[in-house]
DNA sequence: CGGTCTCTTGACGGAGTTCAAAGCTAGTGG
DNA sequence: CCACTAGCTTTGAACTCCGTCAAGAGACCG
């Protein structure tokens, strides 16, 4: 499972790493396996670890004050599970993420990464190339919410993820458009 | 106007700077002005320059198939304009922000930032903490859209930003909420 | 002054929510 | 192997918020 990092992050920074590094990383990062339905995060507690998944699927979510859970985030392999601004604040996060899957993990401190990044330049770039694509994928939410409709939302994200689709149900994909199951039911009907 | 970026740059970093390092940022931002209505970035331009505001107001907006324009960034004093997606990647930018005050900023390419930054530890540690703070700001504006009316979403704006009230016009405000002009106004009515 | 920009107000319509009910599916235990 | 339940999806009807269109009122500037 570790190969899976070592190849995301040579991709991610465009470089190949020594044995030496390699060696590095693999002490860093804990192996943790989660049960379908288990909290990786529970909303209350700090996000201590950002969790590499090497297989499964998880979702962040909050909840309203109607008691409603607004999902925020789909997870899965290849992906980073963390509340960024808990992980980054050492503040209680206002989120929980739940392994939706049976899912296998890599986890590692702030501290731990900190350390890391200074002794492996690659993950310097890494870290850099992520947050820039984050913080791009991000806006284009941000615009698509502001500008389209419930049906374009739901045609863009179906062109862009479409596999996330498959794994969790619609009511949980309504959530995270901003739609309710209903609306994004009939949307469905009209555009199979 | 430099001793004002340097200031901001030491209060990010929680860091003093040596004269050689104030010497060296010195060396490296250039002074502009723009009278009000001037363009800093056109649609369709790549964004080569990150500039500081140093006194002044801009905004940042791109034209939808309709003509209409919609604002995505308010920039004053203390504020990094520059498209964030057309400056890292070097692609034409589909936005144009422009000098809704007389302006005052200090510019700074991308190659001559990340020179720096490999020179000046406390600039590598502020543009991690802004990418952050970025980050965090983002996606709260992405909660309260998916979740929030439009009264709410003008009161959060209200209480976080009421500085930016004073000084652009309600229309745009109500365009960077993503709401009409109508609509602000009659919120505005009921929760003055 | 007149013209442009800005804000307000009203009437109407439409997209999407809410509420309620009924099918559908898969997992569980007898 | 079937029955039962819990979670998921669909459908319909009433309602609500907000956008669109249209018109008018101030305010600022040449």
């Amino acid at each position: 499972m570790y190969e899976q990092l070592i190849r995301y992050i040579e991709e991610y920074a465009q470089a190949r790493l020594t044995p030496a590094e390699v060696a590095l990383i693999k002490s860093n990062f804990k192996p943790m396996s989660l049960k379908k339905r288990a909290y990786f995060l529970q909303a209350g507690a700090v996000s201590k670890y950002a969790g590499f998944i090497t297989k499964g699927a998880m979702r962040q979510y909050c909840v309203d004050d109607k008691g409603d859970e607004k999902i925020v985030h789909f997870y899965i392999e290849n992906h980073w599970a963390t509340d960024r601004e808990s992980f980054a604040s050492g503040k209680p996060s206002l989120y929980t993420i739940e392994a939706w899957e049976d899912t296998d993990l890599l986890l590692i401190t702030r501290e731990q990464i900190q350390a890391l990044i200074k002794q492996v330049p690659a993950l310097a770039t890494m870290t850099q190339v992520m947050d820039e694509r984050h913080a791009i994928a991000t806006h284009k939410r941000l615009g698509s919410l502001i500008v389209g409709s419930a049906k374009m939302r739901y045609q863009e994200f179906m062109t862009n993820y479409p596999h996330f689709a498959q794994r969790f149900p619609q009511h949980q994909i309504a959530s995270f458009l901003g739609i309710t199951k209903e609306t994004l039911s009939r949307v469905r009907r009209q555009h199979p």
